[in-house]
DNA sequence: GCAGTGTTTAGAATAGTTCTAAACTTCTTG
DNA sequence: CAAGAAGTTTAGAACTATTCTAAACACTGC
């Protein structure tokens, strides 16, 4: 049973996206089951084998707006290489470099003491910790 | 007085790198002076002022080759924005999100704990923290 | 159902980076 | 210090990831 509804036309107009057709299957394949990490050309060839096939240029749309809306989160780590998070809360990265997996860790056991102080002006939006790996 | 000698031809070969004229004049302007972090296109920008110009082609070959040596470390922290960073020793970042700057802050006095273990048959080969901050 | 506005699409455009192959340096050896 | 071998540079083409364009289409409210 998901923590969040599965009433995936509902949970786009809450976050203020119009629930067409192509959103609700992108939803769909992103949210239904457990988190996951995705990339525009991945989630792109998976709804392309789908009953409701979208564009490449429908999907970044969609991505960077459900990014936009809080729906996703992105993460860089590799140049040329975005990933989309489904997993929206405070967790870091384990990152394995050759292949380019990435693999989530809860923050709540992970402390980060002595940060100083950011520049004057601005607050802090977010840490991000990606822990690279090699095999 | 640099920390390192500012011979940089005799630096390149301890790296395992022939000193061209570009490579000297590419390693000149990024070893001289202070830390820096530059961008390919910056850097491109940069040493086609110089008396020594230098191709694009050139400055990306040379980059690449002095992360590999070990003389660079690359930092990316947007899509499609790769940072070279001078100062390769153990610190983090700041992003400063809405102008795409980014500030090293020394890692001495920060601690991370409770770093779950890296996952089956890989082990850390770096924890890159980027603290993201907003005006 | 019918506007009206927002969305989708294919394809072109752009940005950043890497590749190619010919010309040119640097290094080694005699 | 000349000659050859091997590594490097270059302009431009190619490539990859992403965004733009403008015409066709679909969702929403009346």
């Amino acid at each position: 049973m998901p923590a969040t509804s599965p009433d995936f036309p509902a949970r786009l107009r809450a976050a203020g996206l119009r629930p067409t057709r192509q959103r609700v299957a992108l939803a769909r394949l992103l949210f239904e089951g457990g988190p996951r990490h995705v990339t525009a050309e991945g989630l792109h060839v998976e709804v392309k084998a789908s009953r409701m096939p979208v564009s490449l240029a429908t999907v970044y749309n969609a991505l960077n707006q459900f990014r936009d809306a809080g729906l996703l989160r992105e993460v860089v780590v590799a140049p040329g290489r975005s990933y989309f998070d489904t997993n929206t809360g405070h967790h870091h990265h384990f990152f394995i470099e050759p292949d380019g997996e990435l693999h989530d860790f809860p923050s709540d056991k992970v402390t980060i003491a002595g940060l100083p102080t950011p520049p004057k002006g601005t607050r802090v939006a977010r840490v991000d910790v990606i822990v690279r790996v090699r095999r």
